[in-house]
DNA sequence: GTTGAGCGTT
């Protein structure tokens, strides 16, 4: 009669980090309402303990929000019990579902690359395109940063 | 104004 080595909790395989996600400051949020800003969002999470930062994901083909987003809180303790508190509850009429991001890199940084216009313009039409060397450009789709193979993976040491 | 499974851009 003997009975030994039942250790059934010796899983650390993170394998399926979806179903196993590890406690994060990084906090996901999904099932969201298309509609749900990221304001929303942080005066819902924020009573759970303060928030370092909401990113709401948006979609580059609509431009409007995934469904989805991420809570990044200044303290775990704080986002463990906003992911149990938060998972679940109702939100714009939708169930959300919070688990810890796998992901806590966001995909902004190509540094070297400035993503926004190139200078305002107003609207009111300055008329002053000349500039000793600006070129002027109205869209960045033109021939300029095209080479973004250098961007495989952001080493993102954390130390 | 839509749906809805899910982990990253404006």
């Amino acid at each position: 009669s003997s009975h030994s080595h039942d250790s059934k909790k010796d899983s650390h395989s993170h394998g399926d980090a979806r179903a196993n996600p590890d406690p994060n400051t990084c906090l996901g949020v999904f099932g969201l309402s298309l509609y749900t800003t990221e304001r929303d969002l942080r005066e819902v999470f924020s009573r759970y303990g303060p928030l370092a930062g909401v990113n709401v994901v948006y979609d580059q083909r609509t431009g409007r929000s995934r469904g989805f987003a991420f809570v990044y809180y200044e303290r775990i303790d704080d986002a463990k019990e906003a992911m149990e508190r938060a998972n679940g509850m109702e939100l714009d009429g939708r169930r959300i579902r919070v688990d810890y991001s796998i992901t806590k890199r966001p995909h902004t940084p190509t540094p070297g690359i400035y993503m926004g216009r190139p200078t305002h313009n107003g609207g009111g039409g300055s008329s002053s395109s000349s500039g000793g060397g600006g070129r002027r450009r109205d869209s960045y789709n033109d021939r300029g940063y095209d080479r973004y193979d250098r961007y495989d993976e952001y080493d993102y040491r954390y130390r």
